[in-house]
DNA sequence: TTGCCTGCAAACCCTTTGCATAGTC
DNA sequence: GACTATGCAAAGGGTTTGCAGGCAA
């Protein structure tokens, strides 16, 4: 895919692919330490511009959990949808499937294509109540 | 209510409270704006320090958009859900009904009381798609 | 050899903290 | 007069940019 669109495969560029795949949900930084751990001197800079270039050829993609904390994952790892606890900030996962009727929904009266698997809800979880 | 908990009723927290109120949404710099066009002098770290408290107090709330930014609004206000084009950029308002359903099956299932107003709901709108 | 990628350092934005002073009660 | 709230400055976290050198093609 990258030499398709004359851009170079990189070990780096593998590194952070695998690192993102492996680890299922990430931060930027705690990709870098996935990727540090294995072959130190690769920077927190690489990580930033390789996460966004893979976002780019939708290898991979993100969701903002909470206070605009990043995270991605494996674009084509099963979609789901995260429920995000604002008091013991725990995040639980949701089948994309309950959003259906809602996206269906939005789409028709509103045209609004929701992009299901970057939803996060926010709210108060089980424990919390 | 502020002097029924020992707190102070400031010039300060009222410009902030009546920014808020009458820019609808905005973000923590451009309540600055809005306050400093009145007094100038007031603080960034004031308005910051105010926003906060007047959250606590459940005047105001605040929902994140995108890529981290934080936007309050006046609680009492009629509440709804926020649309955002992730191409774009645009904003678009959601009445909080359309999401009852929702609500409830979470609330339901997993125990999970969604916290409709905080909502943010990530997508492509009608022009972009 | 070409020119994209990388590492490094510094800048950047937004937000928070420490501290002395000002101002409310 | 007591003690909270403010302004100022500086630090902090996370992210982005500029630039010279390194490396894939």
């Amino acid at each position: 895919m990258l030499r398709e669109r004359g851009l170079r495969l990189t070990p780096q560029r593998q590194l952070v692919l695998e690192a993102v795949r492996r680890l299922g949900h990430a931060t930027p930084e705690q990709v870098h330490e996935a990727v540090v751990a294995n072959s130190p001197g690769v920077n927190i800079t690489t990580i930033y511009r390789t996460l966004e270039l893979l976002e780019e050829l939708d290898l991979i993609t993100h969701v903002h959990l909470s206070h605009g904390a990043l995270t991605y994952h494996w674009a084509s790892e099963d979609q789901h949808v995260h429920l995000v606890c604002r008091k013991c900030e725990s995040v639980q996962e949701l089948d994309v499937a309950e959003l259906r009727p809602l996206a269906a929904r939005l789409q028709e009266q509103y045209g609004f294509r929701l992009d299901i698997a970057h939803v996060a809800l926010f709210g108060e979880c089980k424990e919390c109540q």
